[in-house]
DNA sequence: TGTCCACGTTGACGCAGATCAAAGCCCGAG
DNA sequence: CTCGGGCTTTGATCTGCGTCAACGTGGACA
C-alpha cells in the first residue's frame, strides 16, 4: 500500500504546506504566499506511523521535528523502574520532537494512538530557512514557547489540582483543540486509554474511571467507552474555579 | 546607589558577554571570540532586582528575555483561587522569560529570591542577531529545548514520584547545578522557603519539613535552617531508583 | 457466530500525605 | 537587648486517592 517514508518531489504537490488545510494551525502560520512556497521545499517528506508504532524513541538521534498531518500521538518518559509519565497528547497540526534539540537525542517516546501521518522537517534545514524567512523563525520560536507554557499548565494540574479538577481541565482542553480543528467541541472520541489519561494526569486508571462516572451522574457529560459528550461546559469550568477545602 | 535599569554603552564593558565568567553556562556557549564580541552589543543592558521583587509578572508585555548574572529566582503561576505552582528555580547563567514569546505576554511571575542582577536581551534583537550568527540561533534553540526537557522532568516528579523521591531529586538537581557553577556539590544554602519547595514539588510545607528530618535521621544530609549538607549522594540517588510498592 | 482478551467499572479497604494545632527558632527593627 | 513576626518543626488526626479484587463489555479474529 504505502511506503513508510515517501519522498515527494513533484512540483505541484497537492499536500505541500501551501495547499495544506492545517497551515493556519501548524508551523506556517503568518507566512506570506511566497514564503509558504519556500516551505513546500523544506517539508518534502512524509512518514506514516501505524497505531501503536513509535515515531521516535528516547535515545534516538535527533534529526528532524515532525508536524502531524493526520492522526493522534502520545509522548511519554519512562523511569528505570518502569513507571511511565505521559507528557502530552498531540493532534493534527501540532509539532513533535522539540525535546530532542537540546541534546541531539530524543528524550521521550512518541507513539501513534491511531494510524497517523506526519510531515518530516529536517531540523538543520529548518534552521537554515528560518535565517532567511524571519516570520518562520519567529513562528517557530512561538511554537517552542507555547510548548513551555503548555508544560507549565500540566505542572499546575499535577501540582495543585484534585482528581476531578484535573479531568475537567483535560476534557476542556481537548474540547478546545478539537474546536480549533473544526470538530465538535462537545462530542468526540478519546484516542487514549484510561490508563494513559491517568498517567498524563498523575492518577490511577481507577480514579479516572470513577471521575468519569461521577461527571456522568452529575449530568456534566455522557460516557460510552471512548465516546464522550460534554453536556455542561460551564459546569466543567466551574469545577476548575471552585476551590474547596 | 544603583539605578534599577542601567544602560551600558562603554566600549570595553568589563562585564559584557565576552568577559563574563558565565559565558560557558549561558547563552553564548559555543560561539567564537568574534561572535562573542557581537553579543556584547546585543546584551547591553542590566537590571537589578532586589529580593522579593518581581522581574516580570504574568500579563506583562513580553519584550526581552533575561540571563541571570547573579542571584536566584523562582517562577510561578497562580490559579484564580490563589493556589500557586512554582514552575522552577533559576540561578546564575540560566535564562528567564521564554514563556512570553508565544503570546507576546509573560505567562508566569518571576521573583528574585535574593538580590539579583540580570542581563536584558531584547527579543527582537536576539532574533535579528541569530539570523546572522548560526551558532547563536542554534544554541538558543537548545536552550528552549532543554527548558522543555526540564519541564518533562518536573512532570515526572509530580506525576509518579513519592514525597521523599521528589525531595531527593530536587536536592540532587540543585547539587548538580551548583557544581556546574563551581560551588560545592554537597554544601549549600537554599534560597527558597519550605513552602516554595513544597509548591514546586506538589507537596505541603509540613511534608517537605518531615522529609528533610527523615533524611537527616537516615544520615543522608544535615539540615540547619536553609543550610544543607549532603552526606550521602549515593544514598539519595538510591532513593530515586528504588521502586517500592 | 462464538471466544478471547484488553480495557473498563465498581466496591472494599489502606495509607501517604494533607490538615489542624501547638511550640520553637531566628532575625530584623526599634 | 528585647520584641515581634515569619519560618520551621513536630505531633495527632483525617481523607482522597491508591491498591486489591472481582466482574462487565465490546471489538478482533478464527
Amino acid at each position: 500500500m504505502h511506503a513508510h517514508v515517501m519522498h515527494l518531489s513533484l512540483p505541484a504537490l497537492r499536500e505541500a504546506c501551501s495547499q495544506c488545510n492545517l497551515r493556519e494551525l501548524c508551523l506556517p502560520v503568518g507566512l506570506s504566499a511566497n514564503e509558504l512556497g519556500q516551505l513546500d521545499a523544506l517539508v518534502n517528506q512524509r512518514r506514516r506511523v501505524v497505531r501503536g508504532q513509535h515515531l521516535y524513541r528516547g535515545g534516538d538521534a535527533f534529526e528532524a521535528i515532525y508536524a502531524i498531518k493526520t492522526g493522534f500521538f502520545k509522548t511519554d518518559v519512562l523511569l528505570e523502574d518502569g513507571r511511565e509519565q505521559v507528557t502530552g497528547f498531540q493532534m493534527a497540526g501540532e509539532i513533535l520532537g522539540l525535546d530532542g534539540i537540546g541534546s541531539e537525542k530524543h528524550t521521550c517516546n512518541a507513539v501513534a494512538l491511531e494510524d497517523s501521518e506526519v510531515c518530516v522537517i529536517p531540523f538543520a534545514d529548518l534552521e537554515n530557512y528560518s535565517r532567511e524567512i524571519g516570520a518562520l523563525q519567529h513562528h517557530f520560536h512561538k511554537v517552542m514557547s507555547r510548548e513551555i507554557v503548555r508544560d507549565h499548565g500540566v505542572m499546575m494540574l499535577l501540582g495543585v489540582m484534585r482528581a476531578e479538577e484535573r479531568l475537567a481541565a483535560f476534557l476542556l482542553n481537548l474540547s478546545q483543540r478539537f474546536t480549533a480543528r473544526g470538530y465538535s467541541p462537545t462530542e468526540f472520541n478519546l484516542r487514549m486509554t484510561r490508563n494513559e489519561i491517568g498517567s498524563y494526569l498523575g492518577l490511577k486508571l481507577e480514579t479516572v474511571s470513577r471521575a468519569f462516572s461521577r461527571f456522568q451522574e452529575d449530568g456534566l457529560i455522557t460516557v460510552h467507552q471512548k465516546h464522550i459528550q460534554i453536556l455542561d461546559v460551564a459546569g466543567l469550568k466551574k469545577l476548575l474555579s471552585e476551590r474547596r477545602a
